[in-house]
DNA sequence: CGTCTATTTGAATGTACTCAAAAGCGGTGG
DNA sequence: CCACCGCTTTTGAGTACATTCAAATAGACG
């Protein structure tokens, strides 16, 4: 009992701490004075997942979107075979949700789980909302977010249309190096959209010819 | 060109009557007063468009998104082997835009062309922002607009990455029935990520088996 | 009507998947 | 510290979904 309260304190410290990398990420986006960035932090929560722990399960509703201080998550689709389908990791920075349920707040298809322990801070959408309301800057930041995460869905969107398996394995590896670094390789065929048979095949094929 | 004034006539005229279609969209998600309305007509420009003709191309900067009023236009990619990709259709009420150079002002790999004669209110991206900042109910039209996009695009890439061609199909025909009358069978095979005579093949086959 | 484009059809091919089994690797408990 | 268990990765043979290429047919438009 006195080690989970001190892992408490420690995580609330941290979470203070880390917080700065949220509020960097803000401050990329939009310029917030002080009394802002309290007011934001204030409806922030600090949430911990350990490896392997569910944000979001298939059916539930996306109350809260989460941004990651630390750790990894990914957003995935289970379909009626059972495989899965991720559509998108978050490490330290990044935001995740299941955005069609968070933004009609109804059940959704996704799931949301921690591939490593990780720590985040989640946000309503009710209180997104309001701080929509509140401050335009955060309507700002969020439509920004928006248009990026759209940006990029459909470069992604593009890629699987246009290019096979081992030049999206290629992009993949020379954009996300970090990624590449921490994600186990059946995770990351997963993303690609591929059998894990079928990248292990790939690599090998890589391999052995550019020796 | 005593005709050709006319004809741009009635199309101010007719831009007048269909901004309509616009108004009506933007209170689908926000409420303007009638001087913010104003305001916001004020900042699109009606453009004409006739069959094959491109709004954007390759290489340009995307400066301005388009509302479509009427007709149909396409927004697609092009890979080196020289097939086109289908990233959205707009018919009436819908935005078409190649997203990242509009939102990063850089050169894009998109195109736009339209399908059939099409009448568009355009929006540069600095009118854009410039009505953002001073409107603060445009910067939340403009979020849930990027949101629902965001949505979509997600929907349709776990589609892409879980069904086979055949269902994907099905699904389509079922969700844009209208994209279905109007459009020829090879765009909606460089929609789906097929070859035309694949599709045709799924046809012939969906139209065997149900007798 | 003739031309141009879109669609259909068929045979051969290729990319990626399935299934099965072996090898590698990491964590856990004795 | 080593042995074992579960999970990930590799490897191989057979298969399936989708493409390529070619040619015939059908439709649209001037």
């Amino acid at each position: 009992m006195l080690r989970l309260l001190a892992e408490n304190d420690s995580f609330n410290l941290l979470a203070g701490i880390m917080s700065e990398l949220f509020l960097a990420n803000l401050e990329k986006h939009v310029h917030l004075e002080e009394d802002e960035k309290k007011q934001v932090l204030a409806f922030m929560h600090p949430k911990r997942l350990r490896k392997r722990q569910y944000f979001l399960q298939e059916g539930d509703v996306s109350t809260h979107s989460a941004f990651v201080l630390s750790g990894c998550i990914r957003t995935y689709f289970i379909d009626r075979d059972g495989f899965e389908h991720i559509l998108q990791f978050a490490i330290e920075g990044w935001w995740a949700s299941d955005l069609s349920s968070f933004v009609y707040q109804q059940p959704g298809r996704l799931n949301i789980d921690a591939l490593e322990d990780s720590e985040l801070l989640t946000l309503s959408r009710t209180d997104q909302l309001e701080l929509c309301e509140k401050c335009p800057k955060m309507e700002k930041y969020f439509r920004i977010l928006s248009e990026n995460s759209l940006a990029s869905h459909q470069n992604r969107l593009l890629e699987n249309l246009s290019l096979p398996a081992k030049e999206r394995y290629i992009n993949f590896a020379r954009k996300y190096p970090l990624f590449m670094q921490r994600l186990p390789q059946n995770q990351v065929a997963a993303y690609l959209g591929i059998t894990p048979e079928f990248l292990s095949k790939i690599r090998h094929q890589m391999a052995t010819e550019s020796k």
